[in-house]
DNA sequence: CTGAAAGCGCTTACAG
DNA sequence: CTGAAAGCGCTTACAG
């Protein structure tokens, strides 16, 4: 119970201190059999470093940041939350470079020049890939950093990522639209299901549908376009007779809303959105948007800054799925 | 921007190190006049301490915990959160005592006993009071200590406080009957109003209630018995013909939905309770109950963690509300 | 009231 | 491959 300290797992293992902390970081060259018997020791005397003494003579501790630099209030909660996640680091004595990149354009250098920019003064990565990574990922592997992918999944093994739960976001939107007596037939306004991130939401919209006895009547992408969003709500009232719920599941709710509100079919049609910013909180609060799933930006930031620390010092991570929330009127003020 | 170390503040001042600590925590005997010049040049040059250092450094880092015995499944999430948070600081040098009194005793000794075991060996508290908290809140303030309540605020300002917003949980859960087409008469299932807690329940519930036209029928208390919970729920039943929804505020919601079961008005009547544990979620899973209402035990404690440190390295701290969280059949699955 | 010094538990040059 | 030593930035006896 009480805190048993390197320098007894040394003894223990009959070798200097400065061998066993090389032996147990995996730094440093040291005999197998040495490593072994310090391994052994440690686990026999439940070693557990202490962090503050880690943090304050390690010297490993700058983190290198790369983000889209969308001029999007959609990405403000995230950013924020990094930077109020780093900064509890900060106060450890860690430090931190922000990069971004455009990731509109489909030249790997935009991202390259970010990375290539930090890559040798960092101990670790988190960074927000674009939708296509293949064409970069090749210098994050050669550069041997620990890294985490946020908000986006990289479905490669060299990087565990920190994302939130793309089914569930799906599967909450169908139940939320099945509460309604109302809600029989329902679309949905994907943003672009060539994104796996777009099409998991997908599958978790329908699949809850289905259980749920709810017809999905159709389902659109808008790549991420207002105008886009509001031409297709348009096109699906007309299209669909009965149309009863729409599912949104990028940020551009708000289009959807004014279209709806336009022809007085606000509130006759339950929308259900994601993300929540001043447009959206707005038709939240007029009641032409029904809910909206929060894709919790800020856990999905801390986590990440939380899991590339644990990855810098003690090695393996997992992929982590955050939960989503559901925010209704009566309790938007937590989340805006 | 590049960090600043106490020795450059000392230096600034034109003093030693240890006094300027001394004056930067305010222990030990320095001159008022020192104190200030001290603090003026950590303001210029933006001092930080680092948290590393303070905490391989410092001595007072034991951290006592009182909590009910309660043999109850609804305390366990708030324990579990609590012994996880506490965990993370045992990394960083920290130590816990947590002692246990019967919080359904009038007699302030089981808890004074309690607090009197560990009081002399701790740096910091953290405590789940008892409804009526002022028969023994004077060896509490006697004592000095930093302390946080968790769960119940304590009305007195020798203790903040870290408690989920309850009035919001009954905001929440109104509006959430609110969505239901067919709801219109609620009736509100209490723990026991004499409790602040279960008042601010009930005013969020009402005063949202009527926002939304909804006509709150009945309140009664169940004095968080499950077998009262079941007569009053036959009571509602009967004295009100056309009862929609009914709002559960303490975790007897289990006894509610098996009363409406029983008399095939499951699903006909909405139910939506708080606190998820295994008879609720069953409840949520068979549909007797639409939803539950997350109090959220693991942020309050976690957060009431975070908030003692603070309060025992850097002073003030404010009362916080955590925001509780709704709790559908499809995300369940997160929460328990 | 002030300061010099030891020490918290690690990591990391550096020397061997 | 191994170890002795310095040092991370603080706090806290202790001496004055």
């Amino acid at each position: 119970m009480s805190k048993v300290k390197i320098s007894e797992v040394a003894a223990e293992a009959g070798v200097a201190i400065s061998t066993a902390s090389k032996a147990l970081n995996g730094t440093g060259a040291i005999s197998p059999d040495t490593v072994k018997r310090i391994e052994e020791a440690a686990g026999r005397l439940g070693y557990k470093p202490n962090r503050a003494a880690q943090f304050l003579a390690g010297k490993n501790k700058s983190i290198g940041i790369i983000l889209p630099d969308e001029p999007c209030e959609v990405m403000d909660p995230m950013v924020d939350g990094l930077i109020e996640a780093l900064d509890e680091y900060v106060n450890f004595g860690f430090r931190y470079t922000i990069r971004h990149y455009d990731r509109t354009s489909p030249k790997p250098e935009v991202f390259t020049d970010a990375f290539d920019s930090i890559k040798d003064s960092i101990n670790g990565l988190i960074f927000i890939p674009s939708f296509d990574i293949s064409t970069y990922r090749e210098p994050l592997i050669k550069s041997g950093l620990p890294m985490i992918s946020l908000q986006i999944a990289v479905d490669d093994s060299f990087c565990k990522s920190v994302t939130v739960d793309e089914r569930m976001v799906g599967r909450m939107a169908a139940e939320f639209l099945s509460l309604f007596d109302s809600v029989r037939r329902v679309a949905m306004i994907a943003g672009d299901r060539s994104a796996s991130i777009h099409r998991m939401n997908t599958e978790g919209f329908t699949a809850e549908a289905d259980a749920r006895g709810l017809s999905v009547v159709d389902i659109l992408d808008s790549y991420d376009s207002m105008d886009n969003a509001y031409e297709l709500t348009s096109a699906l009232i007309e299209r669909h007779g009965e149309l009863d719920g729409i599912f949104v599941s990028s940020y551009v709710s708000p289009a959807v809303c004014r279209c709806l509100e336009e022809r007085g079919l606000a509130g006759k049609i339950k929308v259900i959105g994601v993300d929540i910013f001043d447009r959206s909180a707005e038709c939240l609060k007029r009641g032409s948007l029904s809910a909206i799933i929060y894709q919790n930006q800020r856990e999905q930031a801390r986590r990440s800054v939380i899991e590339l620390i644990s990855l810098m010092r003690e090695g393996r991570v997992e992929d982590v799925h955050i939960k989503p929330e559901l925010v209704l009127q009566s309790n938007m003020s937590f989340y805006i």
